[in-house]
DNA sequence: TAAATATTGTTAAAAAAATAACATATCCTA
DNA sequence: TAGGATATGTTATTTTTTTAACAATATTTA
């Protein structure tokens, strides 16, 4: 493979994880071959569009057959880089911190969550998913002492930019934020920002269409403007 | 506003959360107004593509001024529903569950949090956010008794499609659902797929991007294809 | 082995989205 | 009140993305 790939577009990198969830349960079933077709169904792309998208890094398919379905999920892996080991951090142990401290997807993408860390003494000490929290002012020792990847950063919303900074200033170089408002940071580090809400906000939009449709909107918010 | 908003474009209602967000913080500063470029600075977005935006629901802005943050936050609020009051009810009270019971972005939003349920017996009567954990055999006598807007689906995977179609039989219309791989529901029922570890995925690829470019990708996953 | 079928990878066309440009309107200052 | 500055809303242009079409090729069937 020639081609450059220093930047898969957006758009294509959007849909790998769900390329990936499928071929994974269709690893499961009796199948070896898929079509774009098949895929298609599955996923809601289309098939032309799916064809499209796996030419970007390769020729993986085999005329009148299809995709090897094994042969497609390790590819897509490879892309996504799941072959290759990280060791990942979490900030903050609340609630949403320690569900993700149970969430069973790191391994399968090449992620080891390696420690957990929060400023709350009543957390601190504790054990979830046999990792103990650890004090965040431990954390510059840490990181000194261990090579780490990757950090998920759940602490509250007023800390996060904060924390942060120290983490950078660390030598961290990726962050998954789920703080609400994007945090800053230097160039040479990857920021992936989640918005915890945004399903929510979507299903919101998308149930109030009609309602929308119906009325004239502006009266309803007539904002006394000028 | 005589446009037709029947389907507000995906590309647009994804952005409308961010906005939101931003809208939010400058809404607590001690500014009246902001500019689509300024705005361009916080979300990263293009001043072009934030007017452009804003256009597509109606004629917020004042010249030379710029947009007032409270009525355009108000706007946007009312575009993507907030200030409609819905009930939504939470389906396995799981790890991810409890955080999303938790989760302080309901009231906000306009969704109010008013049963979540469980089938371990373990959990049934615990009381998680001033909700006791209902079983899951009560769903259908539940919503039977209780209009119901939406529901969250944190259930195991195996046992995802089986709670949305008791959802769906039971009459919920709208779905914020956690399951991995798309669930089947009729065409008049909304359904949020929230792929929890896509940042994660993300987060792998940029990371990836600087080794995948320095090999000649095919020797790696050569997979004995034919 | 030849014809029919299936399905890719790619090219061409269409559609959608983003950017740039600018006319217009409002504000501010002198 | 005239002129410069500002920033919108919209139109034109460019870019990106998607879809459609199809040639090439492998497989299957007769």
């Amino acid at each position: 493979m020639t081609k450059d790939l220093y930047s898969i577009p957006d758009i294509i990198m959007s849909r790998l994880p769900v390329y990936y969830q499928h071929l994974k349960k269709l690893k499961e079933s009796n199948k070896t071959y898929v079509s774009s077709e098949e895929l298609a169904k599955l996923t809601g792309f289309s098939s032309s569009l799916i064809r499209k998208d796996l030419s970007y890094f390769g020729t993986f398919g085999r005329k009148s057959y299809g995709y090897d379905i094994f042969c497609l999920f390790q590819q897509i892996r490879i892309i996504m880089g799941f072959n290759y080991n990280k060791k990942i951090i979490l900030i903050g142990a609340g609630h949403l911190g320690q569900a993700l401290a149970y969430n069973k997807g790191y391994i399968e993408r090449g992620y080891k969550l390696t420690a957990v860390f929060d400023k709350n003494p009543k957390l601190i000490g504790l054990v979830i998913n046999d990792l103990e929290i650890k004090s965040i002012s431990d954390l510059e020792n840490y990181l000194s002492e261990n090579k780490v990847d990757a950090a998920i950063l759940t602490v509250p919303e007023a800390a996060a930019q904060k924390t942060a900074d120290r983490l950078v200033a660390a030598g961290i170089k990726a962050i998954w934020s789920f703080a609400e408002v994007p945090i800053k940071v230097p160039a040479d580090v990857l920021v992936e920002e989640q918005l915890i809400n945004e399903g929510l906000c979507k299903l919101s939009v998308k149930m109030n269409q009609p309602r929308i449709n119906k009325s004239e909107v502006e009266e309803d918010f007539d904002c006394e403007q000028k």
